[in-house]
DNA sequence: GATCTGATTTTTACACTGGAAAGATTGCGC
DNA sequence: GCGCAATCTTTCCAGTGTAAAAATCAGATC
């Protein structure tokens, strides 16, 4: 299977090698050349598996995304005696927790305008991810989120909280905040994520 | 002074050329060469006022940092007998204003790994912006936000709401509100804003 | 087992990129 | 006028993404 000619999974490894890629260099320095190579093959090789490099981006964020959906129901499970509320704020730590853990990822998926998200398995992949944020709302409100304007903005709301909260740390542009050791940094993000009435 | 050799303000031209150049392409498809091509100069009269593209966008981003320092002093001003946390909340509203009408150079400022943060010059404009917020922060509350734990975390939550709501609005992923009209989606800013307590 | 077929990968070629180096042009003090 | 430093262009090079052609391989069919 190793050093034959046909790889036998080079889209996935060509993803593993990408994403490593991106951490090293991110979305502004990513080369498709050093992408192959680390993945042990000619510079041309991805063309095959993803057209171009914003094929290769755009399958990389849409399995960000599954990831991120698989992550959010783990711990949704983990807590589901909790309150609507509560279970909530557990949903909006996990936002918070996967932008740290995966940050190239993360700006990807968020913040690069590589993916294209006309892609149909991109655009479900990023939909599913965020209707579960909504039904958390929706949950803890006891209404359907879209179907009214005030349930939106909760929404928006909620969901421009958790998303600044890792833009921010991600840029490390809050100074007191990396100076926080790792205990400290996880009571501070649910302390700030709690700003938000609705997770109480 | 126009099609002389020496351009007269060719540093000035070339930001302009390149703000132009990253509002249509982005930090991640920006090439100097187009930049340079724009401001009517050979693709190497750049390095000379900014050494390379790294310096130039180091640049730009200062002075998206002062221009955004100006445009929030001057809407502080605007309110200068409202209360406290009514001209926070005008801060706040500004900040989302300033990312939707320079979409391309916020997310330079807040989004993008070229800029060198190690600048002094851009280090100490980015610097006077984040005090302009931390004394908005200070002056709602009644007490210095920088000086106790709880008060950087006033701060950081301001930050995080309004900066994570300026991202989703341009990043265009949250669809209800890209539909909304300009009215519309101006009283929305304002009311997810006012979701942060201090605001009020 | 030989051969054909399509999928996968490499090789080659090309236009474009940023930056280094060297040369050309200019403004300015003298 | 002359020299000189600053500014800009030209030229060059290694590296980039992608298209096209060639090479390799796996598996079906005979």
């Amino acid at each position: 299977m190793s050093n034959t000619y046909h790889h036998g999974d080079l889209r996935r490894a060509l993803l593993v090698a990408a994403e490593a890629e991106l951490a090293e260099k991110g979305t502004e320095r990513f080369t498709l050349r050093a992408c192959a190579k680390r993945a042990g093959v000619s510079h041309a090789a991805p063309a095959h598996h993803f057209g171009d490099v914003e094929g290769l981006l755009s399958a990389l964020a849409a399995d960000g995304f599954r990831r991120f959906a698989e992550m959010a129901s783990e711990r949704l499970q983990a807590c589901a005696d909790a309150s609507p509320p509560k279970r909530l704020n557990v949903l909006g730590v996990g936002y918070v927790d996967f932008a740290r853990a995966n940050p190239a990822l993360f700006k990807l998926m968020f913040a690069s305008d590589i993916p294209d998200f006309d892609d149909k398995e991109l655009r479900s992949a990023a939909e599913a991810s965020f209707s579960q944020l909504a039904a958390a709302v929706g949950d803890a409100t006891g209404t359907d989120p879209l179907a009214s304007h005030d349930g939106q903005l909760r929404v928006a709301t909620m969901w421009s909280m958790v998303h600044g909260l890792s833009h921010l740390i991600l840029a490390r542009r809050m100074r007191f905040l990396n100076e926080r050791d790792e205990t400290e940094l996880q009571a501070d993000i649910a302390a700030i994520i709690s700003a938000v009435a609705l997770v109480r």
